[in-house]
DNA sequence: GCGGAATGCAAGCAAGCACTTGCATGAAAC
DNA sequence: GTTTCATGCAAGTGCTTGCTTGCATTCCGC
């Protein structure tokens, strides 16, 4: 990058701190005095580099979700259901990760310019993929039903684990299984069902 | 109610009002100003009833989540499969009907001192006791494995279709499926797993 | 060593924010 | 009819916000 040479300092400790500052107090919350105070900056270099706190947003969003390259989506078990249990601890774990932003981006995403698109995409589809991926595989292998639709079937167990995610981050109290346990049995739910036969 | 006397006009307007900007807006992002406009009172009415805004959006919370009584739990149907898919049905009509103010609450609810727990278990319980309910009867009657975490599965099922409400409201396009057809899905998912015999 | 780019610093601006004060009004309660 | 109380209105306070300006400093390539 042209921009890297003499003293990049400053762009990436904004980029880095806004992060950080947009998941603790939100898109809004965040103010630019309190990104250029957490990054060590003078608040004018801020704006000399991003122009508006909009632009500043967008860079930020961009670089966490939009370019990331998904290293985790390994998928070399031996078994299904080993496979799947793997992505949805990766899946669980890359939530888990970025939390804090997906709650800001969740909430307040709306009220910007930048598209929802774009900054959920980078963080959903890729682990989602993956998903479908090994789900069509076992239904051409005769490991799952070969009727079943690979795509609603990923989104509805990564939309589970999802929502296991954000229980537990707004819930006090726990609800009686730990994460691994209840992400197992979700999987077990899944591939198993809950009717008797 | 005591205060109920005389006009008590402004009050309601300003709740209904309230709920109506914060859910468009986000809490942060609604000012008094524009809350007391869409009320059509006077800003000054605003905090002589409500003191400062922090307490306002507790009574909106308390209003809209906490203080509701479900109504829609009715589980009359014939079979395990009619009840359950019925629950997710309502479940997810809940949560579209107020949408806005979740997602409002999933952002931004931690950056202010309403308590979490309040605020969200109006409306994820009541429809959780349901399914939990109906799970576990239907795990003694043989309908489901008697060896399932009724309140797991409960979760993981309920689970699934928030996401599935959430994904729905920030994707552009679509998934190439409908909501009730994906909700089906899930249910069938959920009873029968995907897993080949 | 010199020039230019990146950064810091002090100050400030216009706007918007939550919130307050003082006073007038009008309708209901007594 | 008088009192009471909810409401409206105009104005303003102190604070924070995003963003700007002008100028001094530091560092690096040439």
């Amino acid at each position: 990058m042209r921009e890297s040479r003499r003293r990049p300092a400053a762009r990436q400790l904004l980029l880095s701190a806004a992060a950080r500052v947009f998941a603790r107090d939100g898109l809004d919350g965040a103010t630019t005095r309190a990104i250029s105070r957490e990054a060590g900056v003078n608040e004018v270099t801020l704006f000399r580099h991003f122009g508006t706190k909009e632009h500043l947003i967008e860079e930020v969003m961009g670089r966490a979700f939009g370019n990331r390259v998904e290293k985790r989506r390994q998928v070399g078990g031996t078994s299904f259901r080993e496979d799947l249990a793997g992505l949805a601890a990766a899946y669980e774990a890359l939530l888990v990760e970025n939390l804090h932003l997906i709650r800001a981006v969740v909430g307040e995403i709306h009220r910007h310019s930048l598209c929802e698109h774009q900054s959920l995409t980078g963080i959903f589809s890729p682990m989602r993929e993956a998903m479908v991926q090994r789900i069509r595989t076992a239904c051409e292998t005769g490991e799952a039903r070969p009727e079943i639709n690979a795509s609603a079937a990923a989104d509805f167990l990564s939309g589970a684990i999802f929502a296991s995610v954000l229980r537990r981050a707004m819930k006090r109290g726990g609800r009686g299984y730990r994460a691994a346990e209840y992400r197992d049995t979700c999987v077990g739910f899944f591939l198993d069902g809950i009717v008797a036969r």
